[in-house]
RNA sequence: GCCGCCUUAGCUCAGUCGGUAGAGCGAUUCACUCGUAAUGAAUAGGUCGUCGGUUCGACUCCGACAGGCGGCUCCA
């Protein structure tokens, strides 16, 4: 007898524990948890175990239930493997790529000579609902290399990433969080057979695992959809059909997420863009061309005229610059040999060749050149509303959230290296503040960085970048704000600060971006005079507060599924008069709204009042005053809000005063 | 850009196994003037995404292109 450290983790809220259970050594960790049906997998000393392992004199164990992040990481991949069996039973072809969990589900890759199609994926998931209802048990089995090269010799994919264990530090980071770690992972291979009840062979992966003690522990679960993709993330690389499905513990369970799914889905802003008559995307101006529809308009002039007013509250100076520019430029600045084929291609006039600008920053630059500038000006900010052309390729276009002509809040910011802690700073607590006027508030920051064993792709010396970075790390870590890097994902011209906001359903959008650029500056040239009347480069740091007006009016759609604030809404008031009648005093009361600036339609449609209330809650707006016999005699309307609640008999001067302050408050109703 | 799917009235979608089309909502008009999410009737509206091919005949079959959707890759 021996003791092992035990923690029960009970399915629901908190954990449960339960310590100093002995056991004899040898056991397996099924034992430990054999009365815990909703325990799926075992943390020992720290590290996620099957249930299966073996376990050691002076073990610390913690059961993992299967409603925890790693018990539905093991459930998602045990999933993967079962719908990997079904796929090679019914398709002896396929070859195995990978099959990792992701948020809400698992995908895995396979190798096919003809892509799934929707009735495969049913005939598919029919095959894994038999697998799992047998029971099939998963068992481990360490195997050696070469044992397991000639186990998997018709697995070519698993053939390569035994080659690629040897050398891990190959994968990218990507490929090492999300999918092949999953499959190789340090030390020795293991194989996981899956048993059928007579203690056969039913089908075998190179695993690491761990999972699920048997496949009769998978409650809920439901393949979405195949796409292809490709081999190890790479463009160059083959492609292989993807299945994507999800798994849950259980029903319900499961039945939240596609609910969620569908919550999404309404509030997709392609849809509410449409539905609520706030842009479109002709045909006849190609695509990811938005033109925004008189209600659009207002929401994006709303948002424009408020950014641009908070930037001069900020101390930017507005300035405008034109659309398009001669190449050299793009030079000057650097950006035309990275970005040459997703810039429109040149116009030649003249002898000289035109862009159409991608970026604004070059434009800025010359402002701050165009006469001798001293430190006492600095920090100079240069606020404008660029358009921008950027060629997307045709794959990732996306409503307003990825488009080829849009309309940037790009500012710059030109500092002496010694006040860009404190502007960066300025600038993040900035964006923060704004977005959160927005209706945004719950925020973390990425922390983009150089990736140094890509040299090519950045510019500007190892000492430059390191200190870059620092600054925007140390204010970055100051807001005490969760702080995830993103190593490689910086500008070729310096690193960035983004901030990642979640809507209101969770999603997370990357919003504004703060950039630390050293490299513009040297290339233009650009220099103050300093105090001691010597000559000094300036740097030059780049933000974007919603990166783009259509995009960010995108995610705002979807943020509030088109129900806007007051403050935003295209119509904030709708007047609906009961009968004919009761029309002009409706036009009086509409009137006295329109003298405070609220924005409000008298509904004169010969519709039922009914039909007249449906169509302005289809519309979402925020407010509707309505007016029959009673309020006219009084003086009064009834005052009905978007969310169904409603007040008879209010006064019209009170009637105003709610709406004005709710628009000036700038709260949501 | 790559893979798959899709494109019929403003919107959502039927339909024709190759003989040129329908519904609901929306729009317009008329009647009704009504107290909290759809009053009734009538009318208009489509060279079936574009171009080419096969065919006596193409909305239907084939191809190219454009646009869309879901992924992959990419995102200054």
């Amino acid at each position: 007898m021996s003791e092992i450290t035990v923690t029960v983790l009970s399915q629901g809220e908190g954990a449960q524990q339960q310590t100093g259970r002995a056991v004899t050594t040898g056991t397996k960790a099924w034992e430990l948890f054999a009365d815990e049906p909703s325990v799926v997998a075992a943390r020992v000393d720290g590290e996620l175990k099957d249930l299966s392992y073996e376990l050691a004199d002076g073990d610390r164990v913690e059961g993992v239930a299967v409603d925890s992040e790693d018990g539905r990481a093991i459930l998602r991949h045990s999933t993967a493997h079962v719908m990997a069996q079904a796929v090679q039973e019914l398709f002896p072809e396929a070859k195995l790529g990978i099959g990792p969990p992701i948020e809400n589900g698992f995908y895995y890759d396979f190798d096919v000579a003809e892509p799934f199609v929707p009735d495969d994926l049913e005939k598919i998931e029919t095959r894994m609902r038999k697998i799992i209802k047998e029971g099939q048990k998963f068992s481990r089995r360490p195997v050696s290399d070469d044992a397991a090269r000639e186990e998997l010799a018709g697995e070519p994919y698993k053939l390569e990433l035994i080659g690629l264990k040897s050398g891990l530090d190959q994968l990218d980071h990507r490929e090492a969080a999300e999918g092949a770690s999953v499959e190789v992972g340090a030390g020795g291979l293991t194989i996981y057979d899956n048993l059928r009840r007579d203690g056969s062979l039913a089908w075998k992966d190179l695993c690491r695992g761990p999972h699920l003690p048997t496949t009769k522990r998978i409650p809920a679960f439901k393949l979405m959809r195949s796409a292809a993709a490709y081999w190890r993330g790479d463009e160059k690389n083959k492609q292989l059909q993807r299945i994507y499905g999800t798994a849950w513990e259980s029903k319900d369970a499961l039945a939240a997420h596609l609910h969620r799914l569908e919550e999404a889905e309404r509030r997709d802003h392609r849809k509410l863009g449409r539905d609520l008559d706030l842009f479109s995307f002709p045909d006849e101006l190609g695509s990811g061309l938005a033109v925004f529809h008189p209600k659009g308009g207002v929401i994006k002039r709303e948002m424009e005229d408020y950014v641009r007013r908070r930037h001069i509250e900020e101390g930017f100076s507005y300035v405008g610059t034109p659309h398009i520019s001669k190449e050299g430029l793009f030079h000057t600045s650097g950006h035309l040999p990275y970005y040459a084929d997703t810039m429109f291609p040149p116009m030649e006039m003249e002898g000289a060749s035109y862009y159409l600008k991608a970026m604004n920053c070059p434009m800025h630059n010359l402002i701050f050149r165009s006469r001798g500038r001293s430190y006492r000006e600095l920090p100079l900010r240069l606020f404008e509303f660029g358009s921008v052309y950027r060629f997307e390729k045709s794959g990732v276009v996306h409503g307003l959230t990825r488009v080829r002509g849009m309309t940037q809040d790009d500012s710059h910011s030109y500092v002496t290296p010694e006040q860009a802690p404190e502007e960066v700073k300025h600038l993040l607590n900035f964006v923060l503040g704004l977005l959160k006027d927005f209706g945004l508030d719950d925020f973390y920051l990425e922390l983009s960085t150089r990736d140094d064993s890509k040299p090519d792709k950045f510019v500007g010396s190892d000492e430059d970048w390191a200190e870059a970075t620092k600054v925007l790390e140390d204010v970055a870590s100051e807001t005490g704000l969760e702080l995830v890097p993103d190593p490689g994902g910086a500008a070729f011209y310096g690193p960035k600060i983004s901030v990642q906001a979640r809507d209101a359903i969770g999603r997370t959008w990357q919003m504004s971006t703060i950039q630390y650029d050293f490299n513009q500056p040297k290339g233009f040239g650009l220099e103050y005079q300093a105090a001691d009347g010597s000559r000094k480069q300036p740097v030059m740091i780049h933000s974007a507060k919603f990166g783009s007006i259509e995009r960010f009016m995108g995610v705002l759609t979807e943020h509030y599924a088109g129900a806007f604030p007051p403050w935003l809404a295209p119509v904030q008031v709708e007047a609906i008069p009961i009968a004919e009648r009761h029309q002009d005093y409706l036009e009086k009361v509409a009137a006295r709204l329109r003298e405070r600036g609220i924005r409000v339609e008298v509904d004169e449609s010969d519709d039922r009042m009914q039909k007249k209330i449906r169509n302005a809650q289809l519309q979402k707006v925020p407010f509707m005053v309505i007016a029959g016999d009673r309020d006219v005699e009084e003086g009064a309307v009834s005052f009905r809000y978007r969310d169904g609640h409603q007040d008879n008999g209010v006064p019209i001067d009170e009637a105003v005063a709610r709406v004005v302050d709710a628009v000036e408050r700038r709260i949501q109703v």
